[in-house]
Order: structure tokens, then sequence, then C-alpha cells
RNA sequence: GCCCCCAUCGUCCAGUGGCCUAGGACGCCAGCCUUUCAAGCUGGUAACACGGGUUCGAAUCCCGUUGGGGGUGCCA
């Protein structure tokens, strides 16, 4: 089998975005599919950017996705005698050569040209301090095949001389790029499209450095937002981190991140990642971007919950209940319950809040029922008089209201709704009787008091 | 402006010259079920951007147009 080796290299300048992740999980697919290695490189060469809390909150975040890593990480803040090293041998074969233009200067001189950015302005001025630039041949173009693009071409009379160091001695992602790929190996580049213009600067370094072979280029369609654009930290929800404080599954994020972009040929989209890394096969992704669209990862993410056992359910939710709910035997009653009505589990706690305290009254609930429908007063009355003595559990308190409800000429959907806002407080929420028969027969009857002295029936 | 990329239902995928009067999924709509809400079930809505070619035959190949996006940093 040929070797394959394929790398993740996030920037920790934030959490991990969630293209980022599709990337990253991408990356994974791939090697896990043909029994490949995945490595990850830490690009923090700008020591400006980069923050060191970032880079455990994205490890910790890709560990939760299920993305993992072979050997040990490659930090490129460590690297900076290598890259210089390599500098310096461009520097002295012509491939590059020191600058001190500012940005103004460049603005200055460039403005008004059909092609924009760097002039070359300091190519034959024989400078020995400041920045350095690479010299790109002003004539050809540079090409190569990608795995989901097909043949690309750039002309390089359209690229203009790119900065390889900054002023502080400092590598630009460029050259650390290339030389760390041919360091570690890399066998296929597997990354964003926003990345696909970069390719033939790299390519052009790694040519100046005398390497002949190239790895394999896959660049993933971007993922949108609703507006089509690129999702953007600033406008779009893009961490993964609040995702899963949100209560999503990481298997059932890392499943819908993994058909944004790419889809088994059988059409089933929800499945176990282990059949998704059988079937995953680069070059089926295809080449357009992709919406993320939150409202079918909360249908995947429901999914999941629902396929869980109750006991994993309940396990799973604990986090997000609090010791005391959690551990309480009402839960245990209604999980099952629950289980079938959340999209996240985060969801859980406010559909059994009222359990565990005074229930917050809705007014909107409250004036549909208690004001604008039909018997209120009447059914609250009739109901504590029943539940005063009725046996205490679901399938009877079923009986009984349902009773209530006929001797009034009302249906049980309608007669259960001003119980359900006396008790609860609101007109939705987990199946009523179950939730009598935990709250009791006490606070059953003081809700209904209480709502009937609101009533000024009482 | 210049460079690069993209183009099938609202959205995500299937489709790689005839099996397509274009299939699945999410969403949406309707019905069933039903103690609310969900879930579930059934049905429905809805697309090959446009124009030229190539071919006996095109959603599938080629060219152009239009539209959209990305890049254009001493960010990555």
């Amino acid at each position: 089998m040929a070797p394959f080796v394929a790398r993740f290299s996030p920037a920790p300048t934030g959490f991990l975005h969630v293209g980022s992740a599709r990337t990253a999980l991408f990356n994974w697919l791939a090697a896990r599919n043909v029994g490949g290695e995945l490595k990850l490189r830490v690009e923090d060469t700008n020591a400006a950017l980069y923050k060191p809390e970032y880079l455990d909150s994205i490890l910790g975040t890709l560990e939760w996705l299920g993305v993992g890593f072979d050997g040990d990480p490659v930090f490129q803040s460590q690297r900076a005698d290598m890259y210089r090293e390599a500098i310096d041998g461009l520097i002295a074969s012509g491939h590059a050569y020191h600058c001190d233009c500012t940005q103004e200067d460049v603005q200055a001189r460039t403005k008004g040209n059909q092609t924009p950015g760097y002039d070359g302005y300091c190519r034959d001025r024989g400078l020995t301090s400041g920045a350095v630039r690479f010299r790109v041949p002003d004539a050809g173009t540079t090409e190569f095949d990608d795995v989901v693009r097909g043949h690309v071409s750039f002309e390089h009379a359209a690229l203009t001389d790119f900065v390889i160091q900054r002023g502080d001695g400092s590598a630009t992602f460029f050259l650390p790029n290339a030389v760390d790929d041919v360091d570690m190996g890399v066998t296929h580049v597997i990354r964003g499209e926003d990345l696909i213009n970069v390719t033939p600067n790299v390519l052009l370094l790694r040519e100046a450095l005398g390497v002949t072979e190239r790895p394999v280029f896959a660049h993933l369609p971007l993922l949108v937002n609703d507006k089509r654009k690129k999702l953007s930290k600033r406008r779009d929800d893009v961490s993964v981190e609040s995702y899963r404080d949100r209560g999503y599954l990481p298997e059932a994020f890392a499943n819908y991140l993994a058909v944004l972009g790419w889809g088994p040929a059988d059409g089933v989209e929800i499945r176990p990642m282990r059949e998704i890394v059988e079937l995953f096969r680069l070059e089926d992704v295809v080449p357009s971007p992709a919406f993320f669209d939150v409202q079918k990862l909360d249908h995947f993410n429901g999914e999941y919950i629902r396929a869980m056992t109750a006991e994993e359910f309940t396990a799973r939710a604990a986090p997000w209940l609090g010791e005391e709910v959690a551990t309480s035997a009402a839960w245990q009653r209604m999980a099952p319950l629950v289980q079938e009505r959340v999209v996240t589990l985060a969801e859980a706690k406010p559909m059994v809040d009222f359990l565990f305290g005074e229930p917050v009254i809705d007014e909107a609930s409250w004036e549909k029922v208690m004001v604008k429908g039909p018997n209120a007063a009447e059914v609250l009355q009739r109901a504590r008089v029943a539940y005063l003595e009725c046996v205490w559990d679901a399938s009877t308190l079923h009986e009984v209201t349902l009773a209530v409800g006929e001797e009034l000429g009302m249906k049980l959907g309608k007669a259960q709704a001003p119980i359900r806002v006396a008790v609860t407080g609101r007109t939705v929420g987990p199946p009523l009787f179950e939730s009598l028969e935990v709250l009791g027969r006490e606070q059953t009857l003081a809700r209904i008091d209480r709502a009937l002295g609101r009533l000024g029936s009482g």
C-alpha cells in the first residue's frame, strides 16, 4: 500500500471553528480509510497572534469529536532554526531577497497598476537586512492536479513576490509549510479551498528548496452561511466548543460534518463513524460550497439522542441537569419521556424544572388556556375533587381526568390544558399524568388551588 | 481591477451519455396517531442557471454568458 501521511495544521488564534473541525475530520477520515497516518502540526509562527489557551481548547474539542493524531505534534515555533537555514539557502541561491519596503511604500508605487501586490522593487537592490521575499519566476505557470478540483493552473505573472521572513526574523506561513510538509513526510495535503491560492507559492518554494516530489492536494469546499459567505467568526455561530456546551453530541456533530461536502453512495446519512471511515473516499468529495445548516444538525442530534438506551441518556444528560436533578427518582421516571422530546441535552433541564421548584407561569399560556379557553375553573375544581382521593399513579390520573372532561363535554386534549398550565406553568411539556405522579398529590393540589385563587374562583 | 474556484429541489447529498416523466435526506405543507409538545407513519411541494455546440441520444462532455464564492497581508 502506498504510504499515506496527512496532517492537520491549526493556527491557535481562536477556538476550533466548524470549518477547521470539518477539515480535521476529513483528514482523519481519509487517513483512516486507507490505514494511513494523521499528524498534528501547530502553526504558531506568529507569536503576536498565538494564544496557548486556544491550543488546549482546540485539542480538547478535537478529542471530543473523536479526531485523533499519530505521533507527536510538531510546533513550528520550535523550528525557527530550520526555517532560517532554509531561508538563508534560498537567499544564497538567488531564490529570495531582502526587502525593506513598508506597506505604504508599496502602495504608493503600485496604485493604479494592473497587477496588485508587491512590485519587486527590492529584487536587485542587494539589501542584507529586512524582510525576505521569495522571487517568483516572471514567466511560466505552476500547475497541479487537485483530487477534488481537477487540474488547476496559475500563471507566475499573476503571483507577487511573497514574504517568507518577517522583519523580526520569524518565518511566515509559506516557508514552514513547505519545509515541514517535506520534513514530516506529508503525502496528502487536505485543507479548505481558501488556501488553494497559496498552493503555487508552496510548490514554488519546494522546487527552490530542491524537493522534486509533490504531495497530493485536495482542497475541500468551504462551509458557508445562509448568505453563501464563508463562515466567519464574527457573524456566524462557528465555535465547535459552543455546540458542545449546548448539548450537541460529538457523534452527531461529527456525523453531520461528514456529510457536508461528501455523501455515501447508498444515501444513508446517519450512521456510525466506523462505517463512514470505510465508505469515505477523498475522490468523492464534492467541489461546491456547503451551507452549515443547524436545522439539519438538530435533526441528526435528535436522532442520536433517541437512539440511546435510557441508561445512556440519563448518564449523558447528567452534566446539564445538576447533581440534585440528575440523581433524583423523579428524573429517573421522567427521563425516557424527555428523551423523546429533546433535540439537545441542554433542553432536558428546562423541560423538567417545574418538578424541582415552583412553576414559572408563562403569561401567554395562562391567557390562552385560563382566560380564553373553555371551562378552566370548572375543570380545575372538578379535577381537584377527583385528585383528592384517587390512586396516585399516571394511569389512574389519566382515567380520572378523562372522566372530568367527559362531565363537561370536553375531550381529554382540552380538559388537560388548564391542569397543565396550573401545574407546570406552560401549555407544552412532558406527558401530564406521569408529571403529576412524580410531583405528588400534595404539590399538585396546592398548585391547582393557587391557580383557582388567581382565577378568583377558589 | 487581477488571479483561482463553484453552478441538480429553499438546504445537504445521489446521478459520472441512454436505467431520469431526475432519487434520498433536512425543511416546509397536509393527513393519521395522540393527554400538550415531540416522536412515529402516510402523502405532497420543490431543482438539472442560461445560450451554443459534440452525439442517434446530455443533468452528465466542450465553449461562452450570467450568477455566486474565495484570494489578492511582514494573517494562516
